[in-house]
DNA sequence: GATGAATGAGCATTCATTCAT
DNA sequence: CATGAATGAATGCTCATTCAT
């Protein structure tokens, strides 16, 4: 009737579709992708009339939220690489960084549902590509500097990094960040070359974890 | 396990009660734990009624979950430390472990709501409370034997499971079973002895992470 | 199946049933004929079942317990017709009594849920039969005597009588009680015979009340 | 009539909000207050959810149907006093008029349930104190005329109205009604000054009634 | 016969989505 | 276009009644 992906948004109507966002966002990384719609609205401060014309069900408001995050992360990943003096330290940044993108792919990751939603969603896919494709090169290159260790792949780091987004519920959120920062920080001790446990399987590519 | 104040149940309603937590168990492992109760019923072979005759609200139903699965950590833990000939392979095997228990403090770690629900449990707590010994003793112990780094308490390890009993999403359930063991492997070699990296804040221990 | 009326239930079954009803009485007095079954049965001090037997579904209990009740009060209808010395007084007493009967015919004013269901019952029929008969005998020589005004019917009467039964919820039993009394009291003035307000219609009969 | 603190509410909205509480009045009449939701819905014309919106639960719209019952009963009180020549003629045409009102505090004295629920309620207990004033001013008024007994207190005329505000279940609507007539006609007699029964306790104010 | 466990239909309430204003 | 009201399907929970122990 009227989705027009071309014809760009008004102004009100685009800061619109962004507060919704950002108001999706900080409600799904508190409560999960289950809460009311209404709620959603009532926080980005519209009607739900209004969230329900700018994305048509559940399903439209969490990929638009996935699509935003993943851009963030992909962007991250592209400026850590560019930045960085070697693949290692932009990995180590990249790992730390996840810490504060919270929600990120929590989404992909949290609930079956939202999985499935966004594993069919073409322009997630891209976005994942994309991603995996820097975290390939970087394992790629860290591995050849010697830094990380040769028996783990990009799906293994993805893995990892999967693991770091879920927030543990605690009741000091101090600590909270304090251990996943920790958390952190030992993963990548583990992930140092170095003579260590042998890991089991054989290391995760990209298509093992789609 | 199951405390009895009361009159021990009868025959069929013990097997029903066991029938229905197991289902539970399975149920809230795979969709998290607000499912339909129905759902919950049918699974377990029996009626909604029998269900809530058993436990008058979901929240008893997810505390007496969260009990049994609590019991079985402590007690793999105890018996880990019992029959390990040190405490680092003990703490390894725990760590492993884990993997298996699957839900385990899954739910008290999920769900804003399942997390506040289990807190004010008194029972949980106590069961929580043995299971923080267990690992404390190990730590300390690991930590003497030179096999764990010094630098972390037994919050830090505890934080660690909790991560791990969170099951990621995957088409590939071998894969994902595959990636967890490796997640796992790479924790351990970050753990172990070694120079690494410092980690940030102090150790955890157990009064943090309440 | 079993139901044999003719049959005297055995010693130990005829105290159930006796316990039923009173706890059955007592409980539809204090909160209506709708409260759950296995709360009577628990105030009888017998399982559900128990209660089942004896009484088929809630359609038999209210019967039952309405039966009883009405007895009562045809009873003491009778009583007051034999030992008082004028039909006024017997009136009179009998207006009073009724506030301690409590419950008796509420259960039949008082949902018409219950109304329907005594309404078709025979044994009710005719108890209400007989005490119609007592108090139109009450009225009319009553009325003979001078004492009672001469524009009321025994259907007036009853009515009245039903009014008294509903028991008004008061934080202060005590007030509750005395209030009751006090409109009875005030009632009894307006029935006597003295020159008053005229009465609208026409006065009541057994048949109009039905 | 309906408090107003929020925005006023869109004009169809309020239309159906009254005739919502239309509904509800007219069946908690005829059924009591524990009728489903449902068939209030249906009866007003509305879905259930258009219900709920506008009344949260049960409570809330049995609270919105007792304060508009109760107002009217006030501004009738009221209205008798400004407009009857005589105090004692103004409270026996409310006396008249409360059988109209039906339903009116029906809710308040005839289920526990809904008698805790109003007792609580500020607003109901306003409107309750106004019409207790009025009351109060006409039974002193009506003793100082020498119309009223002068043995009866506010609370009992109260009382009395509370008795009446009961409908009796009748196959003939028609005799129900004549028969709540003459009742009244016969407590006003009951109530005129002359010499006739003591009246037992003491006279009820408007404090032994709360 | 008595008990209390099991069943499932029924009602209260919530929330995604549609649509009148 | 934005709003928030209306709808009704879905789900939690209760309770009358039946039935195994």
């Amino acid at each position: 009737m009227s989705a027009d992906p071309q014809t760009p948004l008004r102004a009100d109507a685009q800061r619109n579709r962004d507060q919704i966002i950002a108001a999706a966002r900080a409600i799904f990384a508190e409560h999960g992708p289950e809460v009311p719609m209404e709620e959603i609205a009532r926080a980005a401060g519209v009607g739900v009339g209004t969230l329900y014309r700018r994305f048509p069900d559940r399903e439209a408001l969490i990929r638009a939220v996935a699509v935003d995050n993943f851009t963030r992360v992909r962007d991250d990943a592209r400026a850590a690489s560019a930045e960085e003096p070697t693949c290692w330290s932009a990995l180590v940044r990249l790992l730390y960084q996840s810490v504060d993108l919270q929600l990120s792919i929590q989404l992909a990751m949290l609930s079956i549902r939202a999985y499935e939603i966004l594993r069919e969603d073409p322009t997630i896919v891209a976005l994942r590509e994309d991603l995996l494709t820097e975290v390939e090169s970087l394992v790629t290159g860290a591995q050849q500097e010697g830094h990380l260790r040769t028996d783990v792949g990009a799906g293994d780091v993805a893995m990892l990094f999967a693991l770091l987004l879920r927030r543990i519920p605690s009741r000091k959120k101090h600590i909270a960040e304090m251990s996943t920062a920790r958390n952190v920080a030992i993963m990548i001790d583990g992930l140092q070359s170095h003579p260590g446990t042998e890991l089991p399987g054989h290391p995760l590519g990209r298509d093992d974890i789609h």
